[in-house]
DNA sequence: TCAATGTGAGTAATCGATAACCCAAAGAGC
DNA sequence: GCTCTTTGGGTTATCGATTACTCACATTGA
């Protein structure tokens, strides 16, 4: 049997709603002799609040539900969930996560989870893409994390790629690299967008982003021969000409795993004679590189915690796209 | 507004619990035709049935609450969880995550879990370990998965390792192997379990189990210098005798990705020259690598239905500790 | 024709927490 | 001494779904 309030107020000697009062209602008018007692036996009786029955009230379930655009897998699932998670701690509430894989439509997703009430609802992609939301969810759906609603119905909170890269390359420049070669991972959103970034500070650093040295990587393997012979022959072939590049910035820490592997097999040092930089922060990637990456991490708990933010306020604000920025994470490589 | 079984109710011109058995009851003594109008104005109205006042009675929310003892980090968790979802789904259940991160207790989590009234409770590792859980949990969560409760208190599902490595090592031999070499990964539950069913393998094949060649690699580095160079001096090593291996059995498949580098540079062929053979089944590293890596799948989403199974079964079967079958993966490294 | 049985459906209580509303007693100001 | 306000706390309705209980009507068998 499980102790409900009425069990206190019998126990106590006084009404449920003096109880109520004494252990949630803050500002409710009693002696603070009745409200200590009533706290008491309230943790002698291994008391815990039905969050059920004060839904019945409210109209809603302390809960924030997230669609997940994808098994929750990879690391990034954890940054954003995560920040989501503190974000509603504070207000004393939890996430309630559900994935929308195999053929689960948002449609059906979203009812499974309205069955639970949720006080709110955002949807989360795994990756930084764009998605359509049927028109009729935008009015459920809060925000979208790391990805943008096409039509902008939707308030989105995205990574700033773009600024991220920026940056990136302003820090290469400030440690006195004068020719940086970009390995990009094409038919990423992210990549395209870093390096639109790139080529600007490049602009504004008085160096020619037109004409900057960009190639292109391949996403789909680790090991493979191909990926890794193209990468390795980019690198090659950057560093067997005369005016050979003294920094590598890569489309992503995959990435840059490789052209360590192929610097080090041309001889070269990092970062004395190259520096290698990157994006994501991937920790277990990153950190455990040699030298340790300097990259840019990812605003995955950022997202999280703004969104539940954006959720949580009291009026809901218009509908923008939020790029979070990313934050520099110096580590040995430049 | 939500719609509540009252509105329909009232469009239909009947009584509300004509309405709860129409939709609900699937026993509720009423004409074809009633049930059938019925469904249709709920259909029209989009109603959608509120856990939360029926929970009022049952007493407990359609819930699995799970207590994962890390940031739901690691492609693992994806198994576990998604293995529960998918055992819970057929009973009408949701899967309700909370990570015992920071300082956060057992004992603070399952108070703030029990506020929402789940049907049964589970305990999760992120990776094969033994946890010791406070006898007065040993009621409330009903099975822990990939890690065993130190007391044998609570049902116990974990990756059944010895089992694993004997098939492994077996299929192996089975593939004309002669000369077996295992990379370990100490300090690791698994990889010692893992360790015992290769020695006991080789000796029921007729080889000798206890003189086996077993080396160590570090668990910390991808790329740092000293893991590369244990692994890739134990690899050199291990080639450049006589009797070198024609097969390697790795602890992992991130040991295996070092393996094959090293083996590349001895200039070997896999698996030609060397078999290269491995556990976990981390399939962005298993399934990229070249050749791709055959190696038995830790078995996370069977364990996660497994465990819904249990939680959910009418009674409660006695206390054990169940070991849960890896699964073979051929792929071109044998 | 009349009681027995069965069928379809309504009534009202219930679960636990909350909130609008009410009430009694005590102290303040005239 | 009397009204006014504050303090401490009780009563009761309510949220939505379920369910034990009840009832009206129809059918059946003697």
């Amino acid at each position: 049997m499980t102790i409900s309030l009425n069990d206190i107020a019998e126990r106590a000697g006084v009404s449920v709603k003096t109880v109520s009062g004494a252990l949630h209602g803050g500002s409710a008018r009693m002696s603070d002799d009745t409200r200590l007692r009533i706290r008491e036996i309230a943790e002698e009786l291994g008391y815990v609040t039905n969050f059920a029955a004060r839904s019945m009230r409210q109209g809603w379930m302390p809960l924030i539900g997230v669609i997940a655009d994808e098994l929750v897998t990879s690391p990034f699932a954890t940054g954003i969930i995560g920040g989501l998670d503190s974000g509603a701690r504070a207000s004393d509430m939890a996430v309630f996560a559900m994935t929308l894989s195999g053929r689960r439509t948002v449609a059906s997703v979203l009812e499974e989870m309205h069955r639970f009430r949720p006080r709110a609802v955002a949807y989360a992609a795994m990756y930084h893409k764009r998605v359509e939301l049927p028109a009729e969810f935008a009015e459920t759906v809060g925000v979208m994390i790391n990805c943008r609603e096409a039509n902008d119905r939707v308030t989105s909170l995205v990574p700033d790629e773009a600024g991220a890269a920026l940056e990136m390359t302003n820090y290469l420049l400030n440690a006195g690299r004068r020719n940086i070669a970009y390995i990009n991972l094409p038919g990423l959103l992210a990549s395209e967008l870093r390096e639109i970034g790139f080529r600007q500070a490049l602009d504004q650093g008085g160096f020619n982003g037109a004409n900057a040295t960009v190639l292109p990587a391949v996403n789909r393997a680790i090991y493979s021969d191909r990926a890794q012979s193209l990468v390795h022959s980019h690198v090659q072939q950057l560093m067997s000409v005369p005016q050979r590049p003294d920094a590598i910035l890569c489309g992503n820490d995959r990435v840059a795993m490789e052209v360590y592997a192929a610097l080090r097999r041309c001889g070269a040092t990092i970062p004395d004679d190259v520096a290698v930089a990157s994006f994501d922060n991937q920790v277990e990637i990153a950190s455990r590189l040699d030298p340790p990456l300097t990259t840019m991490a990812l605003p995955h708990r950022a997202m999280g915690r703004k969104a539940a933010q954006i959720l949580l306020a009291e009026d809901r604000a218009p509908v923008e796209v939020k790029k979070i920025p990313f934050r520099l994470v110096e580590r040995l490589s430049v």
